[in-house]
DNA sequence: TTGTATGCGTTATCAT
DNA sequence: ATGATAACGCATACAA
């Protein structure tokens, strides 16, 4: 059906070589040549075949995308920027969803079927990255977000101890001072939400203060349920806090809807401030303190070394880290917005 | 390096159409055969090469979800079933943006590099949809909520105008009567919008009503901006409305925010309801009522067409009405969730 | 500058 | 039941 190089070459009346010369736009060829080809091709409608081409050359030009769920906006928002960056570096992108299933995440590492499509992976660990120890994935791998790991790859995240560091020092320089925080994980062997504690306590340490080990709660799936619940037990418990650092936008989202549905208010009461600058919060009642993550930055960064380790496999490992802003809003008492 | 079914042949000793025929799980093999085969794969870690598979087959195993943005909520939500729905059809999505460029999106339609590689495309219209009038896009596709069209195309999606008049029936029965509806398009061919104020338009007449021109307002983009810039514009007009019906979920969350904002309240002063039930309506403040659009149930249908269509090229189009529900919450006066 | 011929790793068509 | 071998469509080493 479709017209294949020997078609075009027929029609021609040339070599099937110097047709494809001219579609790789090689440069010696005739411009005589080049036309009647091209004229050739036109009238076909010629398409090389991206397959065959791909098994000749070996490689696919298919980037994995593995998030935990692509309807979680920091992975959406996130996913728009790596699909335009990989589209300007020359890839597709193909999303894979982990859900929230460990065994999943480390069939899609390892080399099942569908991985070996891909020329490389950028990767958002679920809840741990133990899996990935010792493993050989078959092909490039970026991290996203987390650090740990043997130092086999690279990773882009931000500085997570400085933006729960700053996050926290802006609530205590509202004057607050019982301050909570909500998500760790019951898996000690995430960093993410053990470096943002980290920084939690820092910055209260710093002022002088600690924090109980009730005040500061897990959450399981960083969903805004998880921090309604979070919130609500904070709230009834001994000490109800006049703060709360969420260790993402989701969770602060339920966490001050679970403020409200107490009977109390946000900022007056009880401040809230999340970290990921997720567009839901610009404009939610109160809009969203945050600390906002340069996610072009992120992709961009992310693609680029994953392209360069695709061309030069023995790299040795980058480790880049984005930029992290703090968006203070009405949810910290900061009004209207602009 | 990665091992072919040369190598596992010679190992085991056997032609490559056994080791073929025993990775394909084909009938008529004996066990013998069977197991000494099976303990060269094993050894030599042999997996199937999918590209050289597809090349021979010529099925990519690639379906391609394109979507104006993948960070909207609600594009989001459905990317999320259909990656689960294709991965369970045996297929791996790749995801395509259009941004608002009409001119991206037509060569997404037509045999560019990049669609040569899907075996069909899952297709959520821009703005219009006369660009595909006349085209052969060279692979199945699937329309995602736009019916218009010559028949060519399969199609999936809800029943626009009920929605609508279901949307707009509610805001009647709480006895407002001053409506306004916010999301026509400027772009007079594109169906969705249409529909819609054509179910808002007959909700109103059943009661006796009709909306003035001005009071039935455009939105671009359907982003909250959208939704705030109408939503204001609707408030500052001379005849402020006591009810608003968003044609999405997105432009009502900026409308409630621009009720709140002009010192208002939602929904004692004026009642919103959006299309589409994104996630985050449940926990916005007030919770929004909205028509919940069943997307696991679109994903479904329009995976198994499009299966169907790439196993049978010339099945007869396929029109799908895929149910929807009316969720009343806060934001038009339905007290607190569960 | 252009043509010929080989191989990428599979599947499928012949045989045996 | 299994073996030999021809495509699938392209890129490229080699020849001319």
């Amino acid at each position: 059906m479709a017209a294949t190089l020997r078609d075009v070459a027929e029609r021609a009346g040339v070599s099937i070589r110097t047709v494809s010369n001219v579609v790789a736009d090689y440069a010696h060829v005739s411009s005589t040549m080049k036309a009647r080809v091209q004229r050739a091709i036109d009238e076909l409608g010629y398409r090389p075949n991206p397959v065959a081409r791909r098994l000749r050359t070996g490689r696919t030009g298919l980037l994995g995308l593995v998030v935990p769920e692509i309807d979680v906006p920091y992975f959406s928002q996130l996913a728009r920027e790596v699909i335009r960056a990989a589209s300007l570096a020359g890839f597709h992108v193909m999303v894979d969803q982990t859900g929230h299933d460990r065994g999943r995440q480390r069939d899609l590492l390892r080399g099942s079927d569908r991985t070996l499509l891909f020329d490389g992976v950028l990767f958002c660990p679920l809840a741990t990255a133990d899996d990935l120890v010792g493993v050989d994935p078959g092909h490039p791998l970026i991290l996203l977000g987390e650090h740990k790991f043997d130092g086999r790859f690279d990773h882009v995240a931000i500085d997570n101890v400085q933006a729960a560091f700053d996050a926290t020092a802006h609530l205590l320089s509202l004057g607050r001072r019982r301050l909570a925080a909500i998500g760790t994980q019951p898996d000690e062997d995430f960093e993410t939400p053990l470096q943002r504690t980290e920084g939690f306590t820092r910055a209260l340490a710093a002022a002088g203060l600690a924090a109980a080990p009730e005040q500061v709660r897990p959450a399981a799936h960083y969903s805004r349920q998880d921090g309604y619940h979070a919130a609500a037990a904070l709230i009834a418990g001994v000490d109800p806090p006049d703060a709360i650092f969420c260790y993402s936008d989701l969770l602060a989202m339920g966490a001050i809807r679970a403020v409200f549905d107490s009977g109390l208010s946000v900022p007056e009461d009880i401040a809230v401030i999340g970290i990921d600058d997720i567009d839901e919060g610009r404009f939610a009642r109160p809009s969203l303190s945050t600390v906002s993550l340069d996610t072009a930055f992120i992709a961009d960064h992310a693609v680029a070394a994953l392209a360069a380790r695709i061309d030069t496999p023995d790299l040795p490992a980058r480790d880049v880290v984005a930029p992290h802003t703090l968006v203070p809003r009405e949810s910290t008492g900061v009004q209207p917005r602009a």
